[in-house]
RNA sequence: GCGGCCAUAGCUCAGCUGGUUAGAGCACAAGAUUGUGAUUCUUGGGGUCGCGGGUUCGAAUCCCGUUGGCCGCCCCA
């Protein structure tokens, strides 16, 4: 029994586990790439100053952070965006737009562990710099989609919720609130969908009772969830900010539509995101059947990147968390189980034979074969038991009667067939094997 | 930060109201089998029963503490 743990809320990945996140990884990568996104990767830890800047000093409960041997105030990343907010904003001039960046990388925080949620965790993060308009929504949107898509997942085990916190602001202003008490508001929408009723009580605490015909206008708001019930509501009230939002809603529904995606969109005005920088269109996914967290969650916010000391550039993001998501695959079965079979099994008689065999088990591997062969002298019996239970497709027999012959015999494991090949043809002979 | 449940072999677990040397299945390894297939049979390695303390003639079992895990609350960038 191991004298040392494993630090609370931390992942060992065994050959197994790792295989199943590199399916993750590879699948996410390979999206977006056809999407057009570049790759980039950054420090694990950063100045602790980066994260309060853009969140405030009570995130630091949640961080992973000390002092360093230089006396920094230095933090594990808990998350991506005020890094890459960071990397774009410093060479934001000599970028060639749109900027489309995304990464796959390794987040800390400081929680007590619960279902899809530990101390670590990988997450996808794509982001798209430079565009103010919905057309960087639709890209983001699509890339979520078929980030969770390209594993199988359809519209019957996913779905995406799409709301607007700038539309909330607008709207809210319109009903004659101001600004602190629009985020009162916005944070009991964020809360309704739990607590009912009693989400207005941190509003009620601070500002007093909300004004009974606004409320009623804020909870038939927070139901919306068609566009055509949206353009009602607004289309009496009218103003220039509220119809341009609506332009854009339009928009974007219009693109997702047009690329097939329509079934996985959901209006759902009740989604507002805890998060206080978001600033126009918020989305999260979540399983269908509700069970799990969130799969995914982003935005728009455009004021980040010149907050942490960049030029003012407008920016959406999104990231998808490896936990949760790898819960939903395999409640779907989506997971694959890799097996690492080799290719080929040598089965070999003694030490006389192993030597004549290395040179070919060496210039199959060099031709992109994976081989194997036992490494210690083994019974023949017991070869062939290995090589069955290995998974390899073609056998290599190298036994003293064939090499006598100046042949290797090739048995196809699956076939159950023998074939005598003369030594100089054997890499040949198994390249045609396998281009069959 | 708060609450509930839990901790015995690599894995899944059994072990009665405390009683000699803590078990099973799976997995792993060797042999039966010195040149041909997943079966079968035999055998083997592997545990200070999470850790520390207490009660007792005696603790895997009861009590306290602690560490860790699962689940929920808070939070969720």
């Amino acid at each position: 029994m191991a004298t040392f743990q494993t630090l609370p809320g931390f992942r060992e990945f065994y050959p197994e586990d790792f295989s199943r996140r590199n399916h993750l990884f590879r699948l996410w990568r390979q999206t977006a790439n056809t999407f057009g996104f570049a790759e980039y990767d950054a420090p694990v830890l950063e100045p602790l100053d980066l994260y309060k800047a853009k969140s405030g000093d009570e995130i630091e409960g949640q961080l992973f952070s000390f002092t360093d041997k230089g006396g920094r105030e230095v933090a594990l990343r808990p998350e991506m965006t005020p890094t890459v907010c960071r990397l774009v904003g410093a060479k934001a001039s000599t970028l060639k737009r749109p900027i489309r960046w995304f990464s796959i990388a390794e987040f800390y925080r400081y929680e007590r562990m619960q279902k899809g949620r530990g101390r670590c965790f990988f997450q996808f993060n794509a982001d798209i710099f430079g565009e103010p308009g919905p057309e960087a929504e639709t890209e983001l949107i699509a890339l979520l989609v078929q980030c969770l898509a390209a594993f199988g997942l359809t519209e019957q085990d996913f779905f995406v919720r799409l709301s607007d916190r700038n539309l909330w602001f607008y709207y809210l202003e319109a009903l004659g609130l101001d600004e602190a008490r629009i985020r009162g508001v916005l944070g009991a929408v964020d809360r309704f969908e739990k607590y009912g009723d009693d989400a207005f009580k941190g509003y009620t605490e601070q500002f007093g009772p909300l004004d009974g015909g606004v409320k009623a206008k804020v909870l038939a708001f927070l139901q919306i969830k068609s566009l055509a019930a949206l353009e009602q509501t607004l289309g009496v009230i009218g103003g220039e900010k509220l119809a341009a939002r609506l332009a854009d809603w339009k928009k974007l529904l219009g693109n997702l539509a047009a690329m097939g995606l329509a079934r996985f969109i959901e209006v759902d005005l009740g989604v507002v995101r805890g998060l206080a920088y978001y600033t126009g269109f918020v989305f999260e996914a979540f399983d269908r059947k509700g069970e799990l967290r969130a799969l995914a969650g982003g935005g728009r916010y455009d004021d980040l990147v010149q907050k942490l000391g960049g030029p003012a550039l407008p920016a959406v993001g999104f990231a998808i968390g490896d936990m949760t998501f790898a819960l939903l695959l395999e409640q779907r079965g989506l997971m694959p189980t890799l097996v690492q079979a080799p290719d080929v099994y040598c089965v070999i008689g003694g030490e006389a034979e192993r030597l004549e065999a290395f040179g070919d088990i060496h210039a199959l591997r060099a031709a992109g074969y994976r081989v194997d062969y036992p490494l210690k002298e083994v019974a023949f019996g017991k070869q062939f038991k290995a090589a069955a239970e290995s998974g390899a497709k073609l056998a290599l027999i190298y036994g003293g009667d064939e090499l006598a012959k100046g042949v290797v015999k090739l048995r196809d494991l699956g076939a159950r067939t023998e074939q005598e090949v003369p030594r100089a043809q054997v890499v040949p002979t198994v390249r045609d094997f396998f281009s069959v």
